[in-house]
DNA sequence: AGCTTGATTGCCT
DNA sequence: GGCAATCAAGCTA
């Protein structure tokens, strides 16, 4: 890490018991890392199961049990066969999807793992996301106060974008969705927002 | 046991 | 913009 950098302070440990959509935008500017590899995240959603869209709509089954259980560790999921998804579970059977990362450390790990030079697109998305770190079923359920994983506080203020989720079907018209304003690190830009 | 769906991505036209 | 890849969860029976 440049020395010029601000010094990182973990994230606190109730970070994660909080209401979800607070928890989903004050982890914008956090940086997250697994390993030592990784770098800022950018862009998240947010699930409870009062939401049509969360896995945990319908009740508690082995693959969605890690959501149900205590905030403060990583639920990992197999989409659509082929790619792993992350969310930062957050008490009361909700969680965070984390969507998108600007690249910090470890960039030529993550450029191997991905088959990519092309930074852009080395984490914007949840399925690069989890290629990039190396995660999948795995990690699923460890803490996220514990080694492979490392959080940050952000240290800066974030600017905020707000949206509706992206590739579900159900309550699609929800807004959230947040990002870092402007990022070039988003899985896919925020419409121009009319104040 | 069989059928449908999906919190995605990459490659095609 | 369209669509295939690829597979397990969850449902119906």
């Amino acid at each position: 890490m440049p020395k010029d950098q601000p010094a990182r302070r973990p994230l606190s440990i109730r970070f994660f018991q909080r209401d979800v959509d607070v928890v989903a935008r004050n982890l914008i500017g956090t940086i997250l890392l697994v390993n030592g590899v990784g770098g800022r995240i950018v862009e998240t959603e947010s699930y409870d199961p009062s939401d049509p869209a969360s896995h945990t709509f319908n009740g508690q089954t082995p693959r969605n049990a890690v959501m149900f259980g205590p905030a403060g560790h990583a639920y990992i999921y197999r989409s659509y066969g082929i790619h792993w998804c992350l969310n930062f579970v957050c008490g009361n059977a909700s969680a965070v999807l984390i969507r998108a990362l600007e690249p910090l450390d470890g960039i030529r790990t993550m450029q191997r793992r991905r088959g990519t030079t092309d930074i852009r697109n080395l984490c914007a998305g949840p399925g690069r996301l989890c290629q990039a770190l190396g995660l999948g079923a795995k990690q699923n359920g460890a803490s996220l106060y514990a080694p492979p994983f490392a959080l940050y506080r952000a240290t800066e203020k974030a600017a905020l974008s707000t949206g509706v989720r992206i590739g579900i079907t159900k309550a699609a018209d929800l807004p959230r969705r947040y990002g870092l304003r402007d990022s070039p690190f988003l899985s896919r830009r925020f419409p121009v927002e009319t104040p």
